[in-house]
DNA sequence: CAGGACATATGAACAGTGTCAAGATTGGAG
DNA sequence: CTCCAATCTTGACACTGTTCATATGTCCTG
């Protein structure tokens, strides 16, 4: 067998591998057989890459971090105007990015955020979807929009609030429906006037999954 | 082998295992065949009383539920008082309670609200932790407690905030010194003149699993 | 161009796992 | 006492992750 000699890519093409095939049936239902063996390679030659299949799947969460963090990248680009209005819109579409990618991307969802990946990645200080969210609340503060006093402690806050939300809506216990609902009261519950964002229904969009 | 015959109760006395060795090891540390061995029992006997491992581990999962629910239930027996102090306290406590039964039961946590339980239990209305916290804002409403103009939605949203932080204390991914931070935070959101709890550190204080 | 060194892939094997079908055992009802 | 249905055992199947010794490719050096 053997056909290709991967000459050294071989772990990429696995974690591709295991990445599509991980959003399509769910982590728990992926084996390192089955991944060596859709590559045409010995189940063995894994072990020259990872040293166990944990850190495979490791590496396909850190995966799903990324994806999720260029998704809240692309609403920041979508709003980069420095006034009130975008500070806002930003806010929010951060919060709708979060979910929707919980909500089409579940089984990645469940695989970054579940016990396997649970504290290997980068501290959340130093990752990019948290510090997105806490400049974004910086930014609202900095224009006033923020209700008073409640600043302190507001990124872990908000980030549970949006977190929990998430994996509510993975588990089935609330239906893509509250969706909008929660973003409203957490606008209502954090901005001034809190009202929703200018395009209430960005949310399904984008799908993809790159790097 | 087989010293006893289980006379119908082997369901139970599974279950039982099963639920120490969750909260022991972890679920995916949990085999059917060890949980046969440690009853004396042959591994297939099992499947006279559960269809398959999943069903067994579901059946854990609900002991957790339940468990919850008694923290949560020993919070508001605790505070029968109908006046406002009381009011405050008691949501105040919920969420102390549900935090902590996620600190010190993160295995049994982490399989109750995991992907195998999932939307398996009963619908969240129905079911007590969800119906206590809708209740508890009633009575902050009732006595004119929360923030004017927030009361709807906020079910969902204070639900996700706690268990959005309970998973971050579950995965590491904030410490659990950011505790009485977040329900901190959570009174100055919610709460007209939102202050901490009369006893902040009520926390770690309940420990076992009954049922 | 030869040859050695190194990363890489293979094969077979081990110890587990969940699950199932067929046969033995038990406790209780008629 | 007999028969039956519920219960448990035995033995097997098809998987799984992981390891080891072995072979193979690739590339650099002489």
């Amino acid at each position: 067998m053997a056909r290709t000699y991967h000459h050294g890519a071989l772990a990429e093409a696995m974690v591709d591998q295991a990445l599509t095939e991980v959003r399509l049936r769910g982590a728990d239902q992926v084996s390192l057989r089955g991944i060596a063996h859709a590559l045409d390679v010995s189940p063995s030659a894994a072990y020259n890459h990872f040293a166990q299949k944990d850190d495979l799947l490791r590496a396909v969460g850190a995966c799903g971090l990324a994806a999720l963090d260029e998704r809240m990248a692309r609403v920041l680009a979508a709003h980069p105007a420095q006034t009130p209005e975008a500070a806002r819109a930003r806010f929010i579409g951060l919060g709708c990015a979060y979910l929707s990618f919980a909500v089409d991307e579940t089984h990645l969802f469940q695989l970054t955020f579940g016990p396997i990946c649970a504290s290997k990645h980068v501290p959340p200080e130093e990752a990019g979807p948290y510090r997105k969210l806490v400049s974004a609340l910086d930014d609202l503060d900095g224009w006033d929009l923020l209700k008073p006093g409640i600043r302190e402690g507001l990124d872990v806050m908000v980030w549970a609030a949006t977190h929990g939300m998430a994996t509510l809506l993975v588990e089935g216990a609330v239906l893509p429906e509250g969706f909008e609902g929660f973003i409203d009261s957490l606008a209502r519950l954090v901005l001034i006037d809190g009202v929703l964002s200018p395009e209430p229904s960005t949310a399904h969009k984008t799908k993809g999954v790159s790097t």
